[in-house]
DNA sequence: GAGCACTGC
């Protein structure tokens, strides 16, 4: 600790504090900044008038960074200084120093709009970007206008970000702490390899065979390829001569491998023996590997984007910035010199690379994030108009308001509604607050807790793919999971919640079928959370059962659907009339497909149902609907008339010309020839379907 | 008939 740069600059620091509401400090990797930035306000007088709180990007983060604060300062923690992440509030009246997660400060923003608790507010690895930084960045810029003198803000970034941070807050202060990584050389190759997997492998036995010890990690986009390259190195490894070299171990590194697979890279290796990470991007801020001297750098990243304009995601390998090759670079010199191999020439770092990431406002849908601005009915702000670092397109931001009015949460005028107001209460992507309402209103809201629950855990659910027995989960004939009964994919989670609470949550169970024990604990907490959450906000005394052992009927599955419906009602989709393909209904109408991994199947005459609502659009070899329930077409016609109604100008506040949906004759029209014209009579033209299907049937 | 990087309330 003594020896940490950052401290030789605690007089400055302190000095350009005092004189300023604002400052940007660029600390690099090992400066100290994260656990000494606080220690050294403290030590100046800053927690008399308040607490310190230093937001992270994650819980891990916030919870180690705060252990070793504890430990420096000699206190124990939860005391002096304690941290606060979701589910776990480890503070006290006497905390002096609360480093909690960005979300967890909007949280907390809800309800205490100044912040006034806090002297002094740090956000920490703001170059991260991280959807809520963004937001908390215009939210203090606005209260250090607001707020007297007694309120201090830090932001920390990295190097090629800073001047624009501190353009943003009025040309504040910006002080440079340089860190203390090693010298780490940077090697190009001439050009950008066909193949980066072949190319790596070939660096890295290259390095493995010449030069001394150290580990090497390799930056790779994805699964597939980190699996294809492991193995073509451990072909090579075995293939060289024995004695020519030390020995070797390969690990693979990526989000969805179980933890206990994960923390392997945490051992030290045994003596003479070199490992080989070939990791995602986790290991690029996530997970610190100790040992690596080189890095091998792909200069790709897999990044999922959101179109606003259809509502689709997408996963796409793209260039990486000049920040994240550095951030990687970084990883070779943390314990000695290292090396940095790019596979790519100097010239694309430099003309082709973007300087920073393109931060996750402006590649992700803003619905939530724009109902939490309008529940925050700050009287100055336009949320069009909101003070962002990097303001995301006015096409997103309609896209959002757009989605917020088909679920009632904001009104035609663009102002939030009684139920918007109840949806931001909830820690939950819109639609799923809004069918959290619609259920507590109809008599569901156990199930719909359930569902909803699941749904937000759903990444951490399902085991890693590698295993070939469990790649069928849904399908599989022999597996004794519960199927949706003909309704899709909700009813189906809901299923296997209640046969797991039925054995009383069996970790077991969860093995024998197929089911991460930890994902499904997860699923537990979330749904007690918002349990409570809305037992506040229900009408009547809420009678929601969380250990009844007892079965959903249809009737409970009908009310359900029917929630569903209202909360999704900017996620449906209508089936086309002689196939089983969908057009989506509440944005540009696209032709989209049930995702294959789901439950929901045809009936016996070969149909699907006529109307679905979807959890997600996802675009990867073709546009899929993922997790998908079947709902009514008398559920759906009142939604249809809202959005014929649809009057974008009106609900961002501006002057109200008419603006019409482009309802039909999209893409869609022109690429498929059966493309309904109008979307009248569906039910009669449906019915004409079946008719000639089954007919067709009958011939063969 | 497909497979998804990483976070967070």
């Amino acid at each position: 600790m003594a020896n940490l740069p950052i401290l030789q600059f605690e007089e400055k620091i302190v000095e350009t504090v005092e004189k300023n509401s604002v400052v940007v400090i660029i600390g690099e990797t090992g400066s100290g900044k994260s656990t000494q930035l606080s220690q050294i306000l403290h030590r100046h007088g800053y927690t008399k008038s308040g607490v310190i709180a230093i937001t992270q990007p994650r819980r891990v983060a916030a919870v180690s960074v705060a252990r070793r604060v504890a430990q420096e300062l000699d206190v124990p923690l939860g005391e002096d200084v304690g941290y606060a992440i979701r589910f776990e509030d480890r503070t006290t009246s006497k905390t002096r120093i609360k480093y909690l997660t960005d979300g967890v400060l909007l949280r907390e923003s809800l309800s205490n709009p100044m912040l006034d608790d806090y002297s002094v507010i740090i956000l920490d690895e703001a170059h991260e970007r991280s959807l809520n930084t963004d937001i908390l960045l215009g939210l203090v810029k606005r209260l250090v206008r607001i707020r007297a003198s007694n309120f201090k803000v830090l932001i920390t970034s990295a190097t090629l970000d800073g001047e624009k941070v501190s353009e943003f807050f009025s040309g504040c202060p910006v002080l440079n702490v340089p860190g203390k990584l090693y010298p780490v050389e940077i090697l190009y190759s001439k050009e950008r390899p066909v193949s980066y997997i072949e190319s790596s492998l070939k660096v890295a036995i290259d390095i493995h065979v010449r030069e001394p010890e150290g580990d090497i990690l390799i930056f790779m986009t994805g699964q597939d390829d980190i699996e294809k390259l492991v193995s073509r190195l451990e072909e090579k490894v075995r293939s060289l001569a024995e004695g020519s070299c030390m020995d070797a171990i390969i690990y693979p590194l990526h989000g969805s491998l179980p933890p206990e697979m994960q923390v392997r890279v945490f051992s030290p290796p045994p003596p003479n023996c070199r490992r080989f990470i070939v990791s995602t991007n986790i290991a690029e801020t996530s997970l610190t590997v100790d040992g690596v001297v080189y890095v091998i750098d792909s200069g790709y990243v897999k990044q999922r984007q959101y179109n606003p304009s259809s509502g689709m995601f997408s996963l796409d390998v793209i260039q990486i910035s000049k920040v994240q090759a550095n951030q990687r670079a970084g990883r070779a010199g943390r314990t000695r010199p290292g090396k940095c191999y790019r596979l790519y020439p100097l010239a694309v770092y430099r003309d082709d690379f973007l300087d920073a990431t393109i931060p996750e406002i402006q590649r992700t849908s803003l619905a939530g994030s724009v109902l939490y601005l309008k529940s925050l009915d700050l009287p100055d702000i336009d949320i069009l108009k909101f003070d962002f670092l990097d303001a995301p397109s006015s096409e997103s931001l309609e896209d959002a308001l757009k989605q917020l009015y088909f679920i009632d949460a904001i009104d035609e005028n663009g102002a939030i509604t009684r139920i918007g107001r109840t949806m931001s209460d909830l820690p939950l992507e819109p639609s799923l607050s809004r069918t959290l309402i619609e259920a507590n209103e109809t008599g569901c809201l156990s199930q719909a807790l359930t569902v909803v629950a699941m749904l937000s855990a759903e990444t951490t659910l399902l085991p890693a793919r590698s295993k070939p027995s469990e790649k069928k989960r849904k399908h599989d004939d022999d597996s004794n999971l519960p199927n949706g009964s003909g309704y899709g994919d909700h009813i189906q989670l809901l299923q296997i919640f209640e046969s797991w609470d039925r054995t009383n949550y069996d970790p077991v169970w969860c093995k024998e079928n197929g089911m991460q024990v930890r994902g499904m604990v997860f699923v537990k907490d979330v749904r007690r959370q918002l349990c409570q959450i809305m037992q506040k906000i229900s009408k009547d005394r809420l009678e929601v059962r969380a250990d009844g052992r007892k079965s959903s009927s249809r009737d409970d599955y009908r009310k359900l659907r029917k929630a569903l419906c209202v909360g999704n009602a900017n996620q449906i989709a209508e089936r086309m009339l002689r196939h089983n393909g969908y057009r989506t209904l509440s944005f540009q109408s696209q032709l989209v497909q049930v995702h294959p991994s789901s439950v929901l199947s045809a009936d016996n005459d070969g149909m699907m149902p006529n109307y679905v609502v979807y959890h997600e659009l996802i675009s990867t070899t073709r546009p899929f609907m993922r997790n998908v329930c079947a709902v009514d077409m008398a559920w759906v016609a009142p939604i249809k008339r809202k959005i014929e109604k649809l009057n974008v100008r009106k609900l961002s506040g501006g002057p109200a010309p008419s603006f019409k949906v482009p309802e039909e004759k999209t893409e869609l029209s022109k690429n498929n020839a059966e493309t309904p014209a109008v979307s009248e009579n569906v039910e009669s033209r449906i019915e004409a379907a079946r008719e000639r299907f089954l007919a067709r049937k009958g011939q063969k």
